[in-house]
DNA sequence: TAGTAGCGCGCC
DNA sequence: AAACGGCGCGCTACTA
């Protein structure tokens, strides 16, 4: 508020909030009635943001922003709503699957550190033995001669970053030991055992698993390890006494319009078990009370229902509109292939026909490139490159619209959802060379808006609908980018998914006028769960 | 000792 | 030639 009432030369003090802290300890003062002081510090609370209001309005619908602006508002309640009811853990539960992933995780250990740790020692002790024999000779060949030498090797990070890499590992407190949570011990100890890796991530190392048992029994260990860490007793800590966890929303907390939360980010829990059958996902851990049901209901495809949407892609929505399996029919449409093909097993260069449109519909969301494509998807570069022509030859809408978008978007400055939210880009001058990633990145972020954003202003107006609609008794406890959760008493059950059903196609038919929106299946259960 | 940068990874 | 967006957070290692 400070800084908007500063903007507006209006003046603000804080000082008086100081008193408030701990004032439930201070009896006499808590008995009495508010000092003068600390009324008007209250009244200014209620007063500025009034004035910081007259002074926007005029400036909100110069702008037209006051559709944005009058959705944000009518969120706010259900958003302040989730926050002071929050969402019933089943400690018992979690803590019990947590025991059983500490237990494998620690299973691991003894190997890991016989191996990984005697390998750090030898890399601690002469750690010429963490490079690998390509790069011992290259690195020979640059102090032999460095204007000969094959810098083009280096170039991708520069020779000072790769040396940073390589330089000599912390020392593990004790000798022959190793943290397994350190990346620069994981590196010198893999490369001394022969991994020439440059990283520690888990995409790095998959490739190595088969051949090194160390590198399997790792990745396996990093998992647990990052469950541990992330989803264990910190989070545990976090449910208050009442047996709720609590989150913050910040209800424009990211650049896209979307709502992000912290402490805990409840938006990052791991919505499956990787390996499946075994372990229950901690999900369900989030349950209903006693005498209710959590009902889930998600907007299906949003992001490339929009895309069709803004694009009026004329294949995209008539698929949309046939109902069928969007990322089967991309495949079909792309490889020519007959309707009745199971395009899960029709391979293209070994990949199946569905995972590769898959991949591309999804990606388009954040600009993949060819290279992205040709990671995710499994095959090469140029066949990754002649993947993409061939999607945009079948969506000539979207071929279309993305590049006109980012022009638009960069030429006014802005790029806008359909609620008319504005995400606003810094003028990047074409002349200038060495801005060509800035500008990339703009550009990707400028097709990504429409598409994210408007997701956001869906999401928003549910929230807003369902606030208002749900049966008394029900209420919104998450909202998860395309997904909200409600807790209902038992006896409602069918009343709130009603409602639930009804605000999804709603919110989506105030900013979605041409493309087909299916009604939503609302999931009920004792606890959150993803299908 | 406290703050911070970088890596890595969870979600969509 | 190449490069996948955007968020929060835990951990380590470095810096002040």
């Amino acid at each position: 508020m400070r800084e908007s009432a500063a903007r507006y030369r209006l003046p603000v003090s804080k000082e008086a909030r100081a008193w408030f802290p701990g004032l439930h300890t201070r009896p006499t003062e808590w008995a009495a009635p508010f000092p003068a002081e600390q009324l008007v510090y209250m009244v200014q609370d209620i007063e500025i943001p009034y004035a910081i209001a007259q002074h926007q309005r005029p400036r909100i619908k110069e702008q037209k922003l006051a559709r944005v602006v009058h959705l944000e508002n009518e969120a706010v309640p259900a958003l302040a709503a989730m926050e002071m009811r929050g969402v019933c853990i089943d400690v018992e539960r979690w803590r019990s699957i947590l025991a059983r992933k500490q237990a494998r995780q620690q299973a691991l250990e003894p190997g890991l550190r016989e191996t990984l740790g005697t390998a750090l020692q030898r890399a601690c002790d002469d750690y010429q033995v963490a490079l690998t024999r390509e790069e011992k000779r290259l690195v020979e060949a640059y102090r032999a001669n460095p204007a000969q030498s094959s810098w083009g090797l280096f170039r991708r990070k520069g020779l000072a970053q790769w040396q940073a890499t390589h330089k000599k590992p912390p020392q593990p407190k004790e000798r022959g030991t190793i943290n397994l949570a350190s990346p620069p011990q994981l590196l010198a100890a893999l490369r001394a055992l022969g991994v020439p890796v440059s990283a520690t991530d888990e995409e790095t190392l998959e490739p190595y698993a088969k051949e090194h048992a160390a590198v399997a029994s790792l990745l396996q260990w990093k998992e647990l390890h990052k469950f541990a860490s992330s989803f264990g007793e910190n989070l545990l800590a976090m449910v208050d006494t009442d047996g709720r966890l609590r989150t913050d929303y910040a209800q424009i907390g990211a650049a896209s319009g979307r709502i992000i939360c912290s402490k805990p980010n409840l938006q990052q829990i791991p919505a499956e078990e990787e390996e499946e059958g075994q372990e229950e996902p901690v999900r369900h851990c989030f349950v209903a009370p006693p005498g209710y049901r959590i009902l889930k209901a998600d907007l299906s495809n949003i992001e490339l229902r929009i895309l069709a949407e803004v694009s009026r892609d004329q294949t995209m929505l008539r698929l949309f509109a046939e109902g069928k399996d969007l990322h089967a029919e991309t495949a079909k449409l792309m490889f020519h292939l007959s309707p009745e093909t199971d395009t899960k097993r029709h391979l293209y260069k070994g990949v199946p026909g569905r995972k590769i449109a898959k991949t591309i519909n999804f990606g388009l969301a954040y600009g993949m490139g060819a290279n992205g494509l040709a990671n995710r998807a499994g095959v090469d570069l140029p066949t990754a490159k002649s993947l993409i022509r061939t999607y945009f030859e079948t969506y000539r809408g979207i071929a279309r619209w993305l590049p006109l978008t980012a022009k638009q978007a960069l030429e006014q400055g802005y790029a806008v959802t359909l609620a008319g939210r504005r995400r606003t880009f810094a003028s990047i001058p074409t002349s200038v060379d060495w801005n060509r990633e800035v500008r990339a990145s703009a550009e990707r972020s400028a097709k990504n808006h429409p598409i994210r954003g408007t997701n956001a202003d869906i999401l928003k107006r549910a929230l807003a609908l369902l606030h208002a609609s749900l049966p008394s008794g029900a209420h919104l406890i998450l909202a998860v980018h395309d997904e909200i959760v409600v807790e209902c008493p038992e006896e409602c059950v069918e009343e709130a998914a009603g409602v639930m059903r009804a605000a999804m196609v709603q919110a989506c038919r105030d900013f979605l006028k041409v493309v087909h929106i299916p009604e939503p299946e609302v999931l009920i259960g004792t606890y959150w769960c993803k299908e």
